[in-house]
DNA sequence: GAGCACTGC
């Protein structure tokens, strides 16, 4: 058996390693606890290998990236005065480095569902060790939970051991010992920091003019050393490197930008050691995924862009946000690896304590369902049921069967189908799985692999790049690009590092093809418009509610109509210039502090307006009862019906088969498509609204999807009207609690009656003074908020004629405003104490704490 | 004036 060089020195976590082997003995799970600097990476998987708790089989480790993987199996290796591939090995996504003798596996942990879909049992492994975890990634999550369920039903031998620096450890034991023969035992180590004065600078004013403060101040009182600073983009990093550039240079400085997409000799040199002392301006990428030595100081700007996923719209957020205080704690910290440090922070302490404490997990913000894919392929029909460590939120699990039931993936039982499980044979999100599926039925295997690795990766292109030319879709130019770099090396325009990843992620779904789809000489010999055309096709099933209608231009983008509601626009880097209708691939809603909601979308692909029809009768016509089921309930869910609104101005019900046209002119006769549009969304923005109320008003009424389907097919059957429901106080009533008074309901509904009985759909347009519109947002959730310019609130109205074509007229409605600032005010204040509220919001300036 | 960080046979 390997054991230590003697050279090793010892570590804090060394005290405990035999209280942890003994307590693994007794009991079939452990939670150890041990801040950064104790050694537990390094010294406890060994430990457990050296006791002989894996009882001949492997320990398997579990890490968030791949880069650390890859370093402590190779420190452990190290450690051992072995080479990688003997005892210690690795396997991340396209590379292992494992042999015949290796009993310490480092792994990924999305290499984990991947390993159970090959061997349930996972009947080579003797214990997993899951480290990082209280960096709570999805992936992370659903491992225990599976890992829990295994040992408990057909792996009693299997030692399961979480490993966390600031988690409450307490709670991961509860729910390892919850219904178990033996307690969960729990041990703590202590760390290896250095102290870290922690100072709070207050912040009013931009982040780029408060760290040039921090720095001045900093070198003005002896710095020693080199400066992190946390910002939360790119964007932020070039304006602060602008701001700070002299003064940097007068300190002797070198100023290092530090993000995700630099190059990766780039990133090194940020980094690395370096002759002069360095500033350094970084993203979180070095809050966990990079250490740097040597950080004497660290500035926070206390702000970080957190994505999210939106499951009222399935849209993707992008959100500029206050950090949670463990988060700064955690930013804090990297000041102290090497030495006593200091960390400044540009807000104020008060600000500080009244965050929230963790940064909420992944599985309250992503999209789950790839997630919920896995989980029904292991035998969980009913994923709201599951002992999840934590359970995600009721709208994410519904919005997640909803496009897995949509995909084809999953019956209406909860059971897998075939497509499914054809699907879950690639590493992919569920709707790329049905992309390369679709791919494949439509003998375009190899193209659909290409823009499945192009979706899945990120971007080839450098942020900002302009469009080139107009076509037809974003990943065909892309493609296209892709070819040039294959062949001839050719990287122009292209972000060589991410291109040559597609490129890889490309071969690896070309090797994953099932055998008899894998030659493509059929697929070259068809024609280049009709090999891109079945692509299109293949991308729409998909992504079948991302269908965009094109609308007048916008500052200067293209505006778009979505067909689950609301408007978008097209990024200038798409090439999707003159398509009418179209699919957004690649979307974004980003929200700022200082500007509204904006839905950009990055990539798009042309769709033909008859390829709707075709998928729906598909749906229809040709599946069985179970995928007509789902289309009928396709058609009949709220988002739908913009979508059929949508559909109608293209097309007569005459041209559809019998079923299709039957269940559309029904539909229609029910109610009209304007008012079908109309009902449709109001609803959906009840829903919203009330999701929003229940999550900051205690006890506040809350319309599910269910009351709020019950409501639809009421409206539908004409047994009521969206004014009854609305006059019956349910819709003014949730509005009620949060602004604490009447009349506010008018400013936010997503329909108004016009004069001559128009109804008109109403986006509110952000304007200046931005700060209002922000908090104003907060209050109606997803709608955007009204904004006042020198007392006039304009307003864009997209008004829905009866044959659902939109129109889109700007008003003004600077009275209405008036009437109603009162008690929008008092709301504001009750709201945000803090904040002094002017009484004229036309004369104002933006809000400032009160002291 | 428009792109946080990760990850998968």
């Amino acid at each position: 058996m390997a054991t230590l060089a003697p050279r090793t020195p010892r570590l804090p976590i060394d005290e405990v390693l035999d209280d942890i082997v003994a307590a693994l003995r007794r009991s079939p799970c452990a939670v150890i606890e041990a801040p950064p600097g104790a050694g537990k990476t390094t010294r406890v998987p060994l430990a457990l290998l050296q006791a002989g708790l894996h009882g001949g089989r492997e320990v398997l480790v579990l890490q968030p990236r791949r880069l650390a993987a890859r370093m402590t199996a190779a420190r452990v290796a190290d450690s051992l005065g072995e080479p990688l591939g003997a005892t210690v090995g690795y396997q991340v996504r396209f590379e292992s480095n494992v042999g015949p003798d290796t009993r310490l596996r480092f792994i990924t942990e999305g290499l984990l569902g991947r390993k159970l879909h090959a061997d349930p049992e996972l009947r080579d492994v003797g214990v997993v060790v899951l480290d990082e975890f209280h960096e709570r990634h999805i992936d992370g999550d659903l491992g225990l939970a599976l890992l829990r369920r295994l040992q408990r039903e057909r792996r009693p031998d299997l030692k399961i051991v979480v490993m966390s620096a600031t988690l409450d450890g307490a709670a991961v034991a509860a729910y390892l010992s919850e219904g178990a023969a033996e307690e969960c035992a729990r041990i703590t180590s202590a760390g290896r920091m250095f102290p870290v004065a922690i100072e709070h600078l207050g912040g009013d004013g931009e982040l780029h003019s408060g760290v040039l403060r921090a720095l001045a101040r900093l070198v003005d009182e002896g710095l020693d050393g080199d400066v992190l600073v946390f910002l939360p983009g790119a964007r932020e990093i070039a304006r602060t490197a602008e701001t700070c550039a002299g003064f940097a240079a007068h300190a002797g400085l070198q100023i290092f930008p530090l993000h995700g997409e630099l190059p990766p000799a780039e990133q090194d040199l940020a980094v690395r050691p370096c002759s002069r002392r360095k500033l350094i301006l970084s993203t979180n990428v070095a809050e966990t995924s990079v250490t740097i030595d040597g950080v004497a100081a660290v500035i926070d700007g206390g702000l970080a862009r957190v994505a999210a996923h939106d499951p009222w719209t399935g849209i993707p957020t992008l959100q500029l946000s206050k950090i949670s205080r463990a988060s700064a704690a955690q930013r804090a910290g990297r000041a102290g690896r090497t030495r006593p440090g200091r960390c400044l922070r540009l807000y104020a302490q008060h600000d500080h304590d009244r965050r929230p404490e963790h940064t909420p997990p992944e599985i309250h913000r992503v999209d789950l369902a790839g997630a919920l894919l896995d989980l029904h392929a292991f035998g969980v029909a009913e994923p709201a049921g599951f002992a999840w460590f934590e359970a995600p939120p009721a709208a994410a699990l519904q919005a997640g069967e909803g496009l897995l039931r949509r995909l084809g993936a999953v019956g209406p039982g909860g059971q897998v189908t075939d497509l499914g499980r054809r699907m879950l044979a690639f590493p992919l999100h569920p709707r790329l799985g049905r992309l390369l599926c679709e791919g494949i039925d439509r003998g375009v295997p190899g193209l659909a692999c290409g823009a499945a690795a192009l979706l899945s990766e990120r971007s080839i292109r450098p942020a900002g790049a302009l469009a080139s030319c107009d076509a037809d879709a974003d990943v065909l130019v892309d493609l296209a690009d892709l070819e040039k770099l294959r062949r001839r090396g050719d990287e122009r325009g292209l972000l060589a590092g991410p291109a040559r990843r597609a490129l890889q992620v490309r071969d690896q779904l070309l090797r994953a093809l099932p055998r008899d789809s894998r030659d493509r000489s059929k697929e070259q010999g068809l024609k280049e418009q009709e090999r891109e055309d079945r692509l299109r096709m293949a991308l729409l099933a998909a992504f079948p509610e991302r269908v965009a209608q094109a609308r007048e231009d916008v500052g200067g983008f293209r505006g778009l109509a979505l067909a689950g509601g609301g408007a978008a626009r097209l990024g200038p880097g798409s090439v999707v210039r003159t398509a009418p209708w179209l699919l957004a691939l690649e979307v974004e809603q980003r929200r700022e502090a200082d500007r509204g909601a904006q839905v950009l979308v990055r990539s798009a692909c042309a769709i033909e307006p008859e390829w709707l029809i075709d998928q729906l009768c598909d749906d229809i016509e040709e599946r069985d009862e179970l995928q007509w089921n789902a289309a009928r309930e396709r058609v009949e869910g709220a988002r739908e019906l913009r979508y059929m609104g949508l559909l109608l101005e293209r097309t007569t019900t005459a041209k559809l088969p019998p079923a299709a046209g039957e269940l559309l002119r029904q539909m229609a006769l029910a109610a009209g498509p304007e008012k079908f549009v109309g009902d449709a969304e109001a609803l959906r923005g009840l829903m919203a609204r009330s999701a929003f109320v229940a999550a900051h008003v205690p006890d506040a009424p809350v319309v599910t999807e269910a009351v709020a389907r019950a409501l639809l097919a009421e409206l539908c059957e004409g047994r009521t009207s969206f004014a009854e429901l609305r006059a019956a106080d349910l819709y003014g009533q949730l509005l009620a609690r949060v602004a604490g008074g009447g009349g506010l309901e008018r400013l936010a509904p997503t329909h108004v009656q016009l004069p001559g009985g128009r109804r008109a759909a109403v986006h509110y347009e952000p304007d200046k003074p931005p700060w209002l519109a922000s908090r104003l947002q907060d209050f109606f959730g997803m709608s955007r908020g009204p904004a006042v310019a020198g007392g006039k609130v304009p307003l864009v109205l997209h008004l829905l004629a009866p044959n659902g074509r939109a129109e889109q007229v700007t008003t003004d409605l600077a009275g209405f405003w008036d009437r109603h600032y009162p008690e929008v005010r008092k709301a504001l204040m009750r709201r945000y104490p803090r904040h002094s509220w002017p009484e004229d919001p036309r004369t104002a300036a933006p809000p400032a704490p009160r002291r």
